[in-house]
DNA sequence: CGACTATACATGCGCTGTATACATGGAGCG
DNA sequence: CGCTCCATGTATACAGCGCATGTATAGTCG
């Protein structure tokens, strides 16, 4: 529920309606993918259903309608049990890469191939994000620092796996 | 649609059922998340319904009744789109940490706090994973390398973080 | 009328949990 | 020894929830 629990971090400092989560999510959190008005709307019903927020009116001030949320007593001590949580580090092994190169391998034996080209991708993406980081906010360098770690990490993996590809095609033939 | 072209790839192989396609999945991506039945059947039922797969049968040998699947033309020429592209390099940054950062930040600023915590969990994972990595095949030897990697750019980025919080703090005040 | 603000709804996929059904093998018992 | 019974393994189906996308709707402002 980890959307969920952003918008209630949102809306711990004050009330507030889904269109302005949106945006506010936006900004805050600059690079991660928009949050999709509907996602909103569903997360924010969710919420509602579990009592974390509760619908404190409607607000018309030279517009559409607004549906003011608030946080309830019920919602800070969720929010506050799942700040003091913290994630658990790689308990599976969900790589997009990795699935790729087995498959490749199962079904012709190009991984070799695809590994190259990613290798690419990952270094075009590298410095554009590097580039992006001389003119963003503290947060978007942040943000652009997590991307590029990772996709650092990508690109050992890629050269190990390289390097050890042939011993992977052995095992699958076993 | 990612679960559905491991399966395509897996019974390009030879037909299968559904439980052997959990099963090998397994087998074949050690360290991933294990496919739960139900989702096999569901992406089975998805491939066919696209013109994929098609059910090629029943085969009853000392057993429940078996549901064989086999890939069709248009299956393979999928697999093959699929294994032709590359994964987009973060297209956006979708962190979990970055995330947990934001929202402690604006709900009471113990984002110090959160981040030993987990850089902690973090060296203990990464031990786990090192040790795993000397008893394992091949296949679970790139998976742990592929875990041990990105735990490292969390690592990194979480330095980053302990150094430049107090920034991201000034900016959210602002 | 077009652009922006604001919400609602339908749909599809990922994932979990549960129910069902059949077969095999072993424990216990007369 | 032969029988029941039950646990285990094999195999599938279905209900339900959360995430995500796309589309529709409706009001307001310039």
């Amino acid at each position: 529920m980890s959307i969920g629990h952003v918008l209630l971090g949102l809306l711990s400092e004050r009330p507030k309606h889904g269109y302005e989560l949106k945006k506010e999510h936006d900004q805050r959190l600059p690079g991660a993918k928009p949050l999709a008005y509907g996602q909103v709307y569903a997360t924010l019903q969710r919420l509602e259903r579990d009592g974390f927020t509760e619908v404190t009116g409607t607000a018309q001030e030279g517009g559409p309608e607004r549906t003011v949320h608030a946080i309830t007593e019920a919602g800070r001590t969720e929010l506050d049990r799942w700040l003091a949580e913290i994630e658990a580090p790689a308990p599976y092994v969900a790589s997009p890469l990795f699935a790729r190169v087995v498959v490749a391998t199962l079904a012709g034996g190009t991984a070799e191939e695809y590994l190259l080209r990613q290798r690419a991708a990952h270094l075009t993406r590298m410095r554009e994000l590097t580039a992006r980081k001389a003119s963003g906010s503290p947060a978007q360098v942040l943000a652009a620092d997590y991307a590029l770690q990772h996709l650092d990490a990508d690109l050992r993996w890629i050269e190990t796996a390289l390097e050890r590809h042939t011993v992977l095609k052995g095992e699958t033939d076993a």
